[in-house]
DNA sequence: TTCTCAGCAAATGTATACAGTATCCCGTGT
DNA sequence: ACACGGGATACTGTATACATTTGCTGAGAA
């Protein structure tokens, strides 16, 4: 009983909302790159005051999530530089994250939220539901980060992938993708299960060049890039 | 002079300046862990008011540099686990980011600030100069981040290194430590300047390793661990 | 027509006021 | 003497007021 104690459910601060709810509106893209996000205007919609708004837009600045140009903030439209950085700092971060998970799963029943978030996947892949296989998407990583026991390293996770959450609208509106990406997933999840820690970061790498890939060629970045297939 | 051409010095908000006086206060240990880390008092010493402080104080949380406890903001102890956590995402990021700088290397003026640094550490060494070896470490540090092109990984880097900055006083106090510190920074300068990108994320990876076990040892958080040596 | 400058509007940066809540201390009752 | 309660205090969270700056608009002159 000690262990399952809860410090008490309190009413979270306005400014954690706010945060929140801006982070949760970037990643699924209700709010475009090139946005003004003013001040007033947020606050106006959020039905707050300036005070938590600018809280969290200065959080996500210093996390990079929206950028600050000397005096506004506004939505940062990613360059082909900027997904090659992110996606390079995914590359050192996420195959450990997971390796970490396959070695302690030992216990089969950790696992079950990571399967169920898979068999989401796949549901949502074959009903041809987009939406519904990018939730289902985001709650894979979520439920095996769960059970990454170094929280910071959850933390670098999330933010980076966070980065770019909002380009797979994009990517996963393509049906040959959402397929590449689910066998990505099932690669994963397979390897976890078996508790084998380097062939799950083998499998993570494999899943983040594939997604990569798919980045660059669905928004056209790739322009002046040299090509190795063609 | 189009390249060097920079975005006009403004005259930086109070918000920021709060912000890195107080992570260089945080860095250089002048405000300890377990210090409350009050709105008020802050404000008072710094001569401004609340609002920049509190913008501020959100930032070093959402970095997890300073933590809060539901209401009130202080400094973190770290437990042993917490470095273990901060080591294991130092040694996925820093190796990768100096190899960075191995490999494109090729114009040895672009390293000279880094060679002076090293210089700089080996005075304070040979002078017993227990703060100013910490400066010139720090230096180092900087020095060879400015050449990382990919400014997402130098920011990990630099957050990482600053969650544990504070601890430098306690090992580089040691006379030994400082030796062995300088000599892993000589082995990563050597690497550098040789544009050996590999040999530069091994010396790093085994300057984190020498440093971790300072700290460990240090701190004498190492009460209940296995000891592998004794 | 175009350039310039003055004035205005709007948005940001900062300070301060207000409200709510937790903590601590002291007094009282048992 | 100890425990409980009440009030005071102090700190946080939020809103709002004020100052400063930026950017636009429009009129007038070249």
């Amino acid at each position: 009983m000690v262990t399952s104690l809860n410090p008490v459910e309190r009413p979270l601060a306005l400014g954690d909302q706010v945060y929140r709810a801006l982070r949760a509106n970037l990643r699924n893209g209700k709010i475009l790159p090139g946005y003004p996000l003013q001040e007033v205007q947020l606050a106006a919609r959020l039905g707050v005051s300036r005070t938590p708004v600018r809280e969290a837009l200065t959080r996500l600045a210093s996390e990079g999530l929206v950028s600050s140009d000397g005096r506004s903030f506004s939505v940062p439209a990613l360059t082909l530089q900027n997904v090659d950085d992110i996606y390079e700092v995914r590359f050192l971060v996420e195959p450990e994250a997971v390796r970490h998970v396959a070695a302690q799963a030992n216990d089969p029943a950790a696992l079950a939220p990571v399967m169920q978030a898979l068999e989401a996947s796949a549901a949502a892949h074959e009903a041809g539901n987009n939406e519904a296989f990018i939730d289902a998407n985001a709650l894979f990583r979520s439920t095996w980060l769960a059970l990454v026991p170094n929280r910071r390293l959850v933390h670098a996770v999330e933010l980076y992938a966070d980065h770019v959450q909002h380009l797979r609208a994009l990517t996963l509106g393509n049906a040959k993708v959402r397929n590449v990406v689910l066998r990505g997933l099932k690669r994963i999840a397979a390897a976890l299960a078996a508790g084998d820690g380097d062939a799950a970061a083998l499998a993570m790498r494999r899943h983040l060049t594939e997604a990569k890939r798919a980045f660059i060629t669905a928004v056209g970045l790739d322009r002046g890039r040299p090509s190795k297939s063609t």
